[in-house]
Order: C-alpha cells, then sequence, then structure tokens
DNA sequence: TGCGCGCTGTCCGGATTCGAACACTTGAGT
DNA sequence: ACTCAAGTGTTCGAATCCGGACAGCGCGCA
C-alpha cells in the first residue's frame, strides 16, 4: 500500500505541537502542525490526512471544550471518512461522551502517555484508510457483500433472503452463482 | 408505524430498577426489567428490545466497568442493531471512551437527571429502528442509494462515477434512468 | 481559428438476465 | 401412512441489459 500516513496536529500550544511531533513522527509517519484552528478546513481540504488530532480548547480560560466539538463538526462535515482524535487537559466525562457521540474515533487526556497517544492515532489513521477503501466499492462487491449477509441472516434459506432483497428467487440463484456463494 | 418501543433495562439495584421504570414507562415506551446480567443474553433473544439500559457494575465493591464493557460486548455481538446505554456511578473519561469506542450510543452517569436519561434511550430506540429499516433494504435501493452518492461524490461527473462503481458509463445511464436520477 | 481532449448522450446486435412454471425433497401435523 | 405447506434446484422463451462505437459539445491552448 501506501508507504506512510499523514497526520494533522492542530493545538495552540507550540509545546504540545512539538511534543507531539517527536513522538508520532516515524519512518511509516508524517506529522504536520498547525497552531490556528481556523485553517484547518483549508488544511485537510489542500491535503489528504490519514488522521486528525485536535485540541478542545483555543481560547485561555476555555475550557468547555465547544470549540474542539465546532472543528470537529467541520471536519465530518468536510470528509466523513477522515478519523479525528480529540485531546484536551480539562476532560471530563460528559465532553468526552459529547465528542464521540460526534463522531470523534479516540478521546485522550493531556498530559498522554506516549504510547497511548501513538496507538490512537495509528488506529485512526488504519480506520481512516478502512472507511477510504469502503467508499471505493464495486457496485458488483457490494451486492456480493449484501447477498452474502442476507443469507446469513436467514440462516441459508434461500425464498427468504431473495425476498427480503426484493429479487425472485432464481434470481438470487444466478447471483449466488456468479459470486461463487 | 410501531405504536410503543421496548426497553430492558439491567441493573443489580432494585431501587434503580424502579426509579429507571417510572421515569421511563409512557403510552409510548415499555420497560422491562432484569437483576442479573446473566440472563440478558437469553432476554434479548426473546423478545426484540429496541434499546438496552445496563449498568456497569454488579459486584459490589466493583467499579471498573469491566462487566458492563462485557455485557455491551455480548449483545453488540448478539444483535449489532440493537442500541445500548451504559449507565454507572463511578464514571471516568476512561471508561466512557472504552464504552462509546465498544459501540455504546450513549453513556449516562448515577444519579441522572430524568429528561437527560429520557432522552438517552429515546434516541437509542430511534437509532435501533434506523438501522434496523437500513437492514432491510432492497438490493435496487441500495443500489440506488450508491449510485446517487457516488454520483455527489465525483460532483456529477458520468465517467469518473460508472469507473468507480465499475460498471461501463452507458451501464450507469441505464440505472440512473431507471432510478429516476 | 483550428486542434486536441475529455465528457456527454444515444444506438444496436449480441449476451445476459428475467420470473413463472415444474418436478422434487423435507418435515410437521393428524 | 397420508397430506399439506414450504423450500429447493432447474428450464426456457421473452425481456432486459451489455458495452463498443459514433457524433456532438465545450473548453483550454497555441
Amino acid at each position: 500500500m501506501s508507504p506512510h500516513s499523514t497526520v494533522l496536529v492542530v493545538d495552540d500550544d507550540k509545546d504540545v505541537l512539538h511534543a507531539a511531533e517527536l513522538v508520532l513522527s516515524s519512518e511509516t509517519m508524517r506529522v504536520k502542525v498547525l497552531e490556528s484552528p481556523g485553517e484547518v478546513e483549508a488544511a485537510i481540504e489542500r491535503t489528504m490526512f490519514d488522521a486528525l488530532l485536535v485540541d478542545m480548547n483555543f481560547a485561555v480560560g476555555k475550557r468547555d471544550g465547544g470549540q474542539g466539538l465546532g472543528l470537529l463538526a467541520l471536519c465530518r462535515r468536510s470528509d466523513p471518512t477522515l478519523s479525528v482524535v480529540l485531546m484536551t487537559a480539562y476532560a471530563g466525562v460528559a465532553l468526552a461522551v459529547e465528542a464521540l457521540k460526534g463522531g470523534a474515533v479516540d478521546f485522550v487526556m493531556k498530559p498522554w502517555r506516549n504510547e497511548t497517544l501513538l496507538e490512537a492515532v495509528r488506529s485512526a489513521s488504519a480506520l481512516t484508510r478502512q472507511r477510504r477503501q469502503e467508499e471505493q466499492i464495486t457496485l458488483d462487491a457490494l451486492e456480493r457483500q449484501t447477498i452474502e449477509r442476507t443469507l446469513e441472516r436467514h440462516r441459508g434459506n434461500i425464498s427468504l433472503s431473495a425476498a427480503a432483497l426484493g429479487i425472485s428467487r432464481a434470481a438470487l440463484y444466478r447471483r449466488m452463482a456468479k459470486h461463487a456463494l
């Protein structure tokens, strides 16, 4: 596949950006950093990142995470396949729940354990790639998958499956043969 | 549609069960309660619930939520369309994150605000129904949706879309016509 | 202005798919 | 043992779908 993944880290604290860069950068992972949340949209439209790691609080004193949630929503709208990991120093359960319900794939607390952060970003990248691959599915493959699942759900009963799929029983036989099921 | 939704509440504390029953029971929502986590699997196979509300800690003194996570995994495996809401008195951020990453749709803290709990269970029910409806999709409708999304993703470019879908351009024209797109 | 290129929309003979029908098996009920 | 309902696997003429081909259109470019 692709030799390395590319990650964008967004935080208003330069020390945090530097630390994240140190932890994440490697042979297989490139890191780009950004201090301002306003530039995120342009950045993810220019470069196709495999994961985003973004802070939840930018204005000093703010700690309700509203900006992080807004940024999350923005990214999810702009590219639903892109996995977003949120981080914050002021973690509350309610905020974490909101974040994950809003489509974040993970939530790490600052200060982080290096290994924890790395693993979170790694699996976010993997998930992004999986989503992008699934999005490229061919009509034929999609049909195959759907038939397979439907048959399984109806425990192999061809008549029921055919009815559920909205095709005739004979048609299902043909398609099963075509897809070697 | 269906006149009411059915919810299963699981907790080892009878007071909690009673309180939940009081809050949730209504014209549109039926509640069944269960004290023992061991009976959950049998219960969800017998009755088709629209939502599950389960506690995370059963043994006294336990508060790491491991049982709740295990029960969650069990339910997700048994019926992936069934939405599960977790609740706990010993909420930590890490636990909440684990729960949602494990497929719970929401996470409420005890003691709860009645309105919060009701809303969580209501939207869990709605999500379950949506998932079940999507699962019953016909092959034809699935094809239509996929074509629609692919066209949108490629900004209406027929040639690109056809290539992405793995069919000839002419075939895409025919299917678009068939589905009135 | 003319050229090249990519995309569009449509056509048509051959390939494929359609579903109603038929014969057969299985299993539960009486 | 008999019946009946439900499911299976297959056939066949009709209906549909296939994709290569062709002509037209817009647009950047020299």
